[in-house]
DNA sequence: AAACTAGTCAACCGCTAGTCA
DNA sequence: GTGACTAGCGGTTGACTAGTT
């Protein structure tokens, strides 16, 4: 199939910024004759531009409904939590934000957002939303059956019976996939209050040169990202990452560019896992990132997990 | 003052999905 | 089923501006 082109230059029509008298003209033809048609409107209007531009022309800039100027701290932090949620999908996250447009958010991210977080040490994981990777693996469960419905049903047994815990997941993790975990870190997330709920998670602070670990009680909705400063660090992110009801899929890492989200490390089955005992516990999945994510070569006074096993069966026991 | 650099953002491009004849 | 068309999306470009050298 051959498309004619949309926007032909040798047609004579115009590209570029518009002039006030051109927004005049579709303003006009719009209010007169509503939106759609866009293809015929330049003719009808009598604008030398394509369909397309004129679309764009009206939906971005020219639509009465359209809020301008400077975004509020508000529209902020639901451009933040959306985009958590959504990723790069400027449009679903425009309909989050009334009167903003999917370009002037799209812009708005590249331009403030993006940086002032990477400059706090926090990137998005934008590769693909959590929420994205979790419906893909159902998808794939239901289509391909690759984890059978008793694996599911001796999976939801397990979980019911023994509380599949933290401290057991992330040592299952960590030994499946030969990464160091601090123990004493983990001590901390699993010492401040037993099993971690959705109404109270722990906030783990890690000195890396230090090796110490401190902890906190915080409600979810008040502390859903943790930042990594320039000493490496981790401190909690500001009370504007508040969104509780769209930030239980979060999930951040801190800057370096090889670092992907904490999916990546696991196969399907257990991504499940994760997805179905620990994504009401941000805090938790976050610190669980990091420690799959830390570097060989820095892991100063770090225990491989495979060589505690007696300390780790404790906490499991914990849990038990 | 001129040249250069970096940041911003409106507009464009290429593509896909949906609809209709 | 096919092709033409429309609408919409996300990524990219490039003009403009402000700041710096």
């Amino acid at each position: 199939m051959v498309r004619t082109p949309c926007c032909r230059a040798e047609l004579g029509l115009k590209k570029g910024a518009w002039t006030p008298e051109e927004d005049q003209k579709l303003i006009s033809y719009v209010n007169r004759h509503g939106e759609g048609g866009w293809r015929t409107l330049p003719e009808k209007a009598g604008l030398k531009r394509c369909g397309k531009s004129c679309r764009l022309r009206w939906a971005n800039y020219l639509r009465p409904d359209i809020k301008r100027g400077e975004f509020t701290e508000d529209e902020e932090r639901s451009i933040i939590s959306l985009h958590a949620l959504h990723g790069n999908k400027w449009a679903a996250i425009a309909r989050g934000l009334p009167g903003r447009t999917d370009n002037e958010i799209k812009n708005y991210w590249n331009t403030h957002i993006k940086k002032r977080l990477i400059k706090k040490g926090v990137v998005p994981v934008t590769d693909k939303s959590i929420s994205e990777k979790v419906q893909d693996i159902r998808e794939k469960r239901n289509v391909n059956q690759t984890i059978t419905a008793s694996d599911d049903l001796d999976h939801n047994e397990k979980v019911k019976k023994s509380g599949l815990s933290s401290a057991r997941f992330l040592n299952r993790v960590a030994n499946r996939f030969g990464k160091r975990i601090n123990q004493s870190v983990l001590s901390e997330i699993i010492g401040s209050g037993g099993p971690l709920t959705s109404h109270t998670t722990t906030s783990v602070t890690v000195d890396s040169e230090s090796d110490k670990s401190t902890s906190s009680s915080f409600t979810p909705t008040s502390n859903l990202l943790m930042t990594i400063n320039g000493n490496g660090n981790a401190t909690s992110s500001p009370s504007t990452f508040s969104d509780s009801s769209v930030n239980d899929h979060l999930m951040y890492c801190d800057n370096n560019e090889d670092n992907i989200g904490f999916s990546t490390f696991l196969n399907d089955k257990d991504f499940m896992m994760l997805e179905d005992s620990c994504v009401e516990n941000t805090e938790f999945m976050k610190e669980l990132t990091r420690f799959l994510q830390e570097d060989e070569t820095d892991n100063v006074g770090m225990m491989p997990v495979y060589e505690h096993q007696d300390s780790f069966e404790e906490i499991d026991n914990y849990f038990a």
